[in-house]
DNA sequence: GATGAATGAGGCTTCATTCAT
DNA sequence: AATGAATGAAGCCTCATTCAT
């Protein structure tokens, strides 16, 4: 059986931590004022901008709370937030790129670098991904809902974003999976197929009580083994 | 091979005679406060509504759209439109009303019902859905995004219209399937996945174009393939 | 003691006769279309249209009252309310009438006319106003708080008619206590302030419980008492 | 002659300034979510709001005034008025609070806390009061007419205020008087009554001319008059 | 005659953003 | 630099009255 060169490990880990420089990269490129020094505070407060700002977020969705809230929620003034946004809009973006971040270093934090075989690290990466997304599912909630809302540009930037990080990461996966033809656009819609199952449990789960382990369990089990089927990969 | 005895077949049918009746009848039910005393009169209107004020809703989106907005689109008068809803509210709930409607008389139309083999009955319905859904896809898109605006009254309501009607389709489909063992919370949750995977096209499909009558259907394959193999049923 | 010539109790039976009458024409000249044959039909319509509404526009004010409001609850349509009025305002104006019509019709049946002591005579009609106004409180804030909003025209009539009615009835019966000096002015201006204080319990009693028989009993009497002693009058 | 304690006069005057600094305690207390942070600034612009915005109340009526006048009679924008406020139900709020205060604003300035003899004291209180409420009489009419249509929260706490503050001077006053039994139920009411009439002028004084300096001095007379002997309380 | 659908101005309120202090 | 008061257009919704049916 095909091992996988130690190379291409590298050259996946070296995938990872260059997205997530690339996004932190994205955060600071957004930013508005002051000269390159204040970058690294802007970037820190734009992430407590987001951090803070969630919860409301979440609960009133992104039309029902106002830059009064956000700054209140965010002990900030309403000129201090105007700083570190040039609107309300760019909030909607921040939180794309926060999530992506967050789902990125999930993997990283989950080792799922070190694993070899790339039908066990998909597995690893998927079962990751649908608990990551299923325990933070207030947040995809809202990005799912709310990302029509930016203006254009952003809108742009925000599915390039996911196309190219998540997207592509399932993509690098299954392509490394044994025994592929290569049909790139075949492997690309089933990654995004993945990418979208990843998140059924934070869309769909209604009826799954994630605070009831076992249930919870039964439904990441079912789901994983369901996309691993689809794909017609078989497990060890 | 199992034959469907005709009076299965028969109580396929009339259940779906009946959601469609308990649909409009709900409709019917949404009245209005106020508003008008025919029922039949009040029904027009609300369709003539959602079906006039789509078009503005889905390009500007549900909080974009203003009442305005959405009566001139429907060459109602603000006044006359508020006589057939009772709150901007009720527009998200009767696009609901509506996309269930429409599926299910996609499904009866395209005579699906007539079908015997429950494996065949099943991916007829499937192809049918997605087909219908990618083909509607600003409309799922809309519902997908903007339902959680809706008042908590009547998004549960909406939300039981779709477990009873869509997952519960797909749930009595996947049940008569040969070889079921019988775990209705398991096919529960697999008919709650095939739906949230019809929807897949409409909400992330941007890599598809919807003209590329090929590429479109290859799309459509790789996806019913993907459900199928997914729930581990052979096709003949 | 001077007793009361039969004639100047004849007079002041007359004087309510009359004052009944002239209110009744005053509601029938207040009528809108047809001919002079439906007069009968307006006046009864008029009527129904005051004691129906009458919950309605009490427990929502009048300006929390819709005409659909006070259609529903005289179970016309508006096309027909609107044959009995010719305005919203009107309402006000036939409430005044029948307020005041209740009024001396309640006088009338307590059959205060019989009694030949004008002292007796007032208290009997004091009294009797101060419960029939507490009984009615509804309807006499309703007045107080609504008559503002009367077209100018309409709210002189009223103001009229209260004067020429209430205030001339205790003025009529204050001159005809013994040993007044007859300086109308100051008469006029005492059964102005009798008027008032006959609304006291209606507009200023929350503090009595009216189904607490004995407090509410008691209420009136210190009422009572204050009245004539603060008209000077020793009863017997 | 009984002679008021030093200490109880002392106790009086107390009692005056702290009624005024509760209320505008009560002013202040009436903060507005996401309203300004600056207590002062806030009581500043709502005494402002009510000042200004008294005439078109009083000329149109609560209903009859839209916050678009009321706005352009404060020289605010609609935005600011409502930093000051939180809804159109506050000014009549803010009415009561300020002739509260005003009332008792008048009578401290008119030294009757200085009178040591309790029946000249409350004939004092008696005669201010009437000037005072017959001066501003629209204000009075305004608050008597209008107050039912406060939420009900606020119309609690506006009769609370006017039992505890209005009927409560009076009561405190009556009960002083020499001779006095102590019922306290029979004080309460009777400072009532006293209070109800020291509206009479405002509210039912159509015939007086103000204007007539004679006229209206012998309606205050004759008003005074009668709530003394109402009372049973011999005048020096 | 009787109905109640239709009108549309006008009601109250909110809020992203700016800028004087 | 930092604040938060101020703007005012635009939001959703109501309703007295009319008039086609």
């Amino acid at each position: 059986m095909a091992t996988i060169p130690e190379e291409q490990i590298q050259e996946s880990m070296n995938t990872t931590q260059r997205h997530l420089e690339e996004m932190q990269l994205r955060v600071a490129e957004h930013d508005v004022p002051g000269g390159p020094a204040d970058r690294e505070l802007t970037e820190m407060k734009q992430r407590q901008i987001v951090e803070r700002a969630s919860a409301v977020l979440f609960e009133k969705g992104f039309h029902g709370t106002s830059i009064r809230d956000i700054a209140a929620a965010c002990d900030m003034s309403m000129g201090q937030l105007y700083h570190y946004i040039s609107s309300k809009d760019d909030i909607l973006f921040l939180m794309h790129l926060y999530s992506q971040e967050q789902w990125y270093r999930r993997l990283a934090d989950a080792g799922f670098e070190q694993i070899t075989d790339p039908v066990a690290r998909l597995e690893h990466g998927v079962r990751t991904s649908i608990k990551h997304i299923s325990e933070n599912r207030n947040l995809y909630q809202f990005i799912f809902t709310e990302s029509k809302y930016m203006d254009r540009e952003h809108l742009q930037k925000a599915l390039d974003l996911d196309d190219r990080n998540v997207v592509g990461f399932y993509c690098h996966q299954i392509s490394e999976l044994p025994g592929r033809a290569g049909d790139t656009a075949q492997e690309h819609m089933a990654a995004s197929i993945v990418a979208y199952l990843c998140t059924f449990l934070a869309m769909r789960g209604w009826n799954v009580d994630l605070h009831d382990q076992a249930a919870y369990d039964a439904a990441v089990e079912t789901l994983v083994d369901f996309i691993f089927r689809g794909l017609g990969v078989e497990r060890g």
